[in-house]
DNA sequence: TTTTGTGAAGCATTTCACAGCT
DNA sequence: AGCTGTGAAATGCTTCACAAAA
C-alpha cells in the first residue's frame, strides 16, 4: 500500500491469492520465515514473479533474508482486501447448504450472518445458532446484517431469481453452486462453483500435447 | 485439433471453459444459433477475443451466420478432452461428500464411480448404487474403475495423506475441499475449492480504485 | 450485408540481470 | 554473502482492420 498504484496485471492478483494460501498453509506448519524461492515453488511460478508481483504493492521481505511469513500474510490479506470480515449468506439449506454451513474452511475473513430457505421444515430451525429464514426475508436481512456476498446452493431452476434477489438487495459477489450460468450486473462478482470450474486447470494438462496423446483415446 | 498447434495461451484456455459453460447455458434454454458477439457479452471479453481464441484450434463457424450452439459445444468440449467420460470418486462421505453425490453437474463428461471413507458407519451404505469402501481399498478400485479425478472432502487433517494415496493410485486431478494445501507431483493438478478460490474474482473487485474507496473501511 | 477468421500492430506481462540493503 | 526490489529487454497476449465466405 501506500504508493502510487500503476496498473495491477489480473494475473497477479489471482497469484496472490495463492500466495496467501501458501502462507496460511506455512504459519500452520510453524514456518515463520519463507523466501520468494520457497513461494515461488508451491505456487509453480518463478521467483522473479513472485517478486515482481508482491513490488506492485510495496516492499514486504528483507534482503539477504527473505519474508516473514506473518507479516506477509498480513500485507497479503490487506492488499486483497481480506482484513475485515466479510458477511456471507446461504441460501438453500439442503446438504450441500448444511454442509458449508459447517465448512471449517472460512477463517478470520467470512463470517456466516444468515441462512435462507423456502421449506417450512428448515424455516425457524437453528444452525451454528442462527435461525433459517424464509426467502422472503432476505432483502431485509442482506441490509440488516451487512451481507456482502450469497452462497447460492438451491436447484438449478431456482438459482436465476435467487441471484436477481441478492443483487436486488445489494450483496457484491455470489458464489454460484448451482451448475447453471446467472445472469448478473457486471458490477457484481459471480464465481462458479462447479465441475468445469474444478476442473480447467486439469483441461492445462490435457492440452498439453505430451498428456494429450495418452489421455484421449 | 487438426491443426499445427501454435502455442496457446493459459488464459485461453480459462475462457474456452467458460464459453463452454455459456454454450450449454444457451442450449438448456433452447437456443441453437449464437455468434461471437453474444459469446463475449456473456464471458465479459470482445468479439475479437472469442475469435480469435477459437481461431488458435479451428474454425468452428460460419461467416454472415455465426456458431450453431450444439456444434461449437461439441467442438469446444473435443478440445478441453471433455469429450469422454472422466471417472471420479469421493473421498469423505461427511455431508459435504454425500451432497456431492447428489450433485446434478456432472453433466456429461464425470463420471461418480467410488466412494471412500473410514467411518464403519459408512463403509457398507450404497450410494446412488454405489458401495462406500473403506479407504484401504482406494489404490485396488481406483486402477479397476479407471478413477482419474479424486475429490478430497475429508478433514483438513487427513487431506494430506489421502492425496497422497490417491497420487500413488494414480489419478490425473484432485478437487480439494479442504481447506489446506496440499503437495502433489506437478504432473497432477490440484484445484482449490475453498473460500480464497471462490472469492479471488471479488479481489479484482476490490482492487479496482473505485470500489475500493468505498468498501475499506 | 453480415459475421467469421487472421496477420500485423500495439500493449501488457514476464523474465532477466544486477543494484541495493541487511 | 545472501536475497530482495526494480528498470529494461524479451516475450506473449490482445486488439484491430480487413479479407474471405455465406
Amino acid at each position: 500500500m501506500s504508493r502510487e498504484t500503476p496498473k495491477i496485471p489480473n494475473a497477479t492478483i489471482s497469484r496472490l491469492v495463492t500466495y496467501l494460501r501458501i502462507l496460511e498453509s506455512l504459519e500452520e506448519r510453524g514456518v515463520n520465515r519463507t523466501s520468494s524461492e520457497q513461494l515461488a515453488e508451491e505456487a509453480q511460478v518463478t521467483a522473479f514473479q513472485v517478486r515482481k508481483d508482491l513490488a506492485y504493492f510495496g516492499s514486504y521481505g528483507t534482503r539477504g533474508v527473505g519474508y516473514t511469513v506473518q507479516v506477509l500474510k498480513r500485507e497479503l490479506r490487506q492488499i486483497l482486501g481480506l482484513n475485515r470480515k466479510w458477511g456471507l449468506c446461504i441460501v438453500g439449506m439442503g446438504r450441500l447448504g448444511q454442509a458449508l454451513a459447517d465448512y471449517p474452511g472460512f477463517g478470520e475473513t467470512f463470517e456466516l450472518r444468515a441462512f435462507f430457505d423456502v421449506d417450512p421444515e428448515k424455516v425457524g430451525q437453528r444452525i451454528r445458532g442462527i435461525e433459517v429464514q424464509h426467502l422472503n426475508d432476505l432483502a431485509r436481512t442482506v441490509a440488516e446484517r451487512h451481507i456482502e456476498v450469497g452462497l447460492v446452493t438451491v436447484p438449478a431452476e431456482a438459482a436465476q431469481t435467487v441471484a436477481d434477489q441478492l443483487v436486488e438487495a445489494g450483496v457484491r459477489g455470489i458464489l454460484n453452486f448451482a451448475p447453471v450460468v446467472l445472469e448478473v450486473p457486471k458490477e457484481v462478482a459471480v464465481e462458479y462453483v462447479d465441475f468445469l470450474a474444478g476442473l480447467s486447470r486439469l483441461s492445462f494438462f490435457i492440452l498439453n500435447p505430451k498428456w494429450r496423446e495418452e489421455m484421449m483415446g
